[in-house]
DNA sequence: AGAATTATTGCAATCGTGTGCAAAGTGTCT
DNA sequence: AGACACTTTGCACACGATTGCAATAATTCT
């Protein structure tokens, strides 16, 4: 690999000259400048990064943490800061944390020796698995942002959408179609006021729908989605919508309830989460909540870079919200009792 | 940033036996080990890979290079990916091409730039963008893997699906079904003889089915496909099978037909490519060709390690070729004429 | 006891850059 | 011609680790 002082020896001058050439440096004369560059880019000299970081104690390169990227959710956030980032100059170091979180802890003590520059954490249903590490980056004063809504996080900067409000207009939507019993099918007791499922059952209540508990299923896998869905068509009141937790549930949903032969929307209504790309592939298409995730990412990594080149207006921590919105497709109806 | 200095002053050592110490050398005494750690530990170090790198002319982290982590096909291979590497030990460092590859010779250059000690790099309709700096990085000795097929790479090692084969499968499958007219619907024209609609082609032609100019589609936006469904409904005599150039096109394939009132199977029959997660969730589920993105990744991941470990059995190229298979589900029946 | 061996430790160089500072070179002005 | 300013260049150190080699201390052997 070839360096500042094999260019230097070729132009019989010193590397700090090269060096200086090379960053187009008013401090050389300009002839021999632009023979240095040349003389670099004929012998394909390349930058030896990981010297340039050492020296500079900078690394342009940002760490973004999220689980997986299988669950559809995450790629899309990926792509998104992938965009920004380098748009804005810096290199993506990926570090999944695995489904359960399990290697957040590790993902972090990665990033940390690595010396990135900033850090992007997901959370996702387990919390802040590493809350110690975290801690103690933000101590060490290493820019850190958080997504997804944590408790006892208020001295870090956050990014967060706005779930309960986006459940809470799902709710909504159902209700002014006309229904009345709705089930619920999603994932593990939910995270509190900051919920999908909290905003949503909060709508139900404020519209004196009560919850009956036989409505709520809990469900993760695709087996478990498919003996959830039978078990609330066997209901001697079936329900007449169902909301899933995320677009990928929903999309699951579908094809039990053709299994089934429960034709969506005519005899049930499903609305997901998220607006994935698969909410608009799959039939019907699926009404959902979306609009959150790109303002979620820009905001991600903008604060980011605030944080890392110190320009932001203020040191307090943030805590961004992004409100999302209701997008209306083909999987609702007025339910079938009232046709 | 606390250092091997800062350590090795609180012990009164030099730094040179802390970091023997921290490597767990055997030239240390054990004593003296011992209360090194436990200080360093207690001092929350964290070793500085950069320093480290430049030292030991190593990064232990490999590139990825992918067109983009929206077409969902990629993110699985991601994810296998990265957890082969991770279990390797080795870090990820991603770079999104763009999703014509536009940014392909950027992303090599920074990766080399950042002396990651490997590459996968993932060809995509574009074939090899930056043939020029991929020869320049193999002539350089980076241990570097191709996916994807592409011409004249025979001096590179690669990784490939058997894409013809599965192609033909599929065509098979349908003709065994009864359908005599299928429709192809996808990307441009296709990249020569190892490629899925060639080996599909193939199949019909051994049948001794004729390939209608007006039964070949090609589409890669939703609103393409739209309109080429449109055209396929309204001919004379339309197709009584699709086969779409991956199964994110036969999703909105089906779609559009669910709009145009034509239901899949009964009315159509639908085949797709790669079985994605989204080939089980849309419905019907889709019969598509898979269990080949499993093992490329792997092979892809193993094979350059091999390369960067040198504990590869031979220093010849490798062209690896992984065969998919037939996944059938229920997007397919026989054609209704012969009902 | 003295020599030889072994166990520990520190010194110093190195990886490839960036950069403050001094030195040398060039040109201008009085 | 000499003082001065300005341009251009190189020296040398630093970033934070790893590691060969020499030096010292501890132990064993004759």
């Amino acid at each position: 690999m070839i360096t500042l002082e094999d260019i230097a020896r070729q132009a019989g001058v010193s590397h700090s000259t090269v060096s200086r050439a090379l960053a187009d440096s008013s401090l050389v004369n300009s002839d021999t400048k632009n023979r240095i560059q040349l003389l670099a880019r004929e012998a394909g000299y390349q930058v030896n990064q990981v010297a340039r970081n050492l020296k500079t104690r900078s690394t342009r390169t940002i760490g973004l943490v999220v689980p997986e990227v299988s669950n559809p959710y995450y790629p899309k956030l990926v792509q998104l800061v992938a965009d920004r980032a380098r748009a804005a100059g810096y290199n993506l170091q990926l570090q999944l944390s695995g489904a359960d979180q399990e290697a957040e802890a590790a993902c972090l003590a990665s990033l940390r020796e690595q010396r990135a520059d900033g850090i992007l954490l997901v959370t996702a249903e387990q919390g802040l698995v590493a809350r110690e590490q975290v801690n103690a980056l933000a101590a060490a004063g290493v820019p850190l942002i958080l997504m997804g809504w944590v408790e006892d996080t208020e001295h870090l900067d956050t990014v967060t959408g706005d779930d309960a409000k986006g459940g809470y207009a799902l709710a909504q939507h159902l209700i002014s179609l006309g229904h009345r019993r709705i089930a619920t099918l999603g994932k593990l007791p939910h995270r509190g006021v900051h919920d999908r499922l909290f905003g949503f059952n909060a709508a139900l209540e404020a519209a004196g729908i009560e919850l009956a508990a036989e409505l709520c299923i809990v469900a993760k896998t695709d087996a478990q989605v498919q003996s959830g869905v039978a078990q609330l068509l066997a209901l001697p009141t079936p329900p007449t919508a169902i909301f899933a937790y995320q677009d990928s549930l929903a999309a699951l949903v579908i094809g039990h309830l053709a299994d089934a032969c429960v034709s969506v929307p005519q005899q049930m209504t499903v609305v997901g989460f998220d607006n994935l790309d698969l909410a608009s592939y799959i039939c019907p298409r699926l009404t959902t909540i979306g609009g959150h995730i790109e303002p979620l990412a820009t905001q991600f990594v903008n604060l980011l870079i605030e944080r890392i080149q110190k320009t932001a207006p203020s040191t307090a921590p943030q805590h961004l919200v992004i409100t999302p919105q209701l997008v209306v497709r083909k999987s609702c109806a007025t339910p079938r009792e009232t046709k």
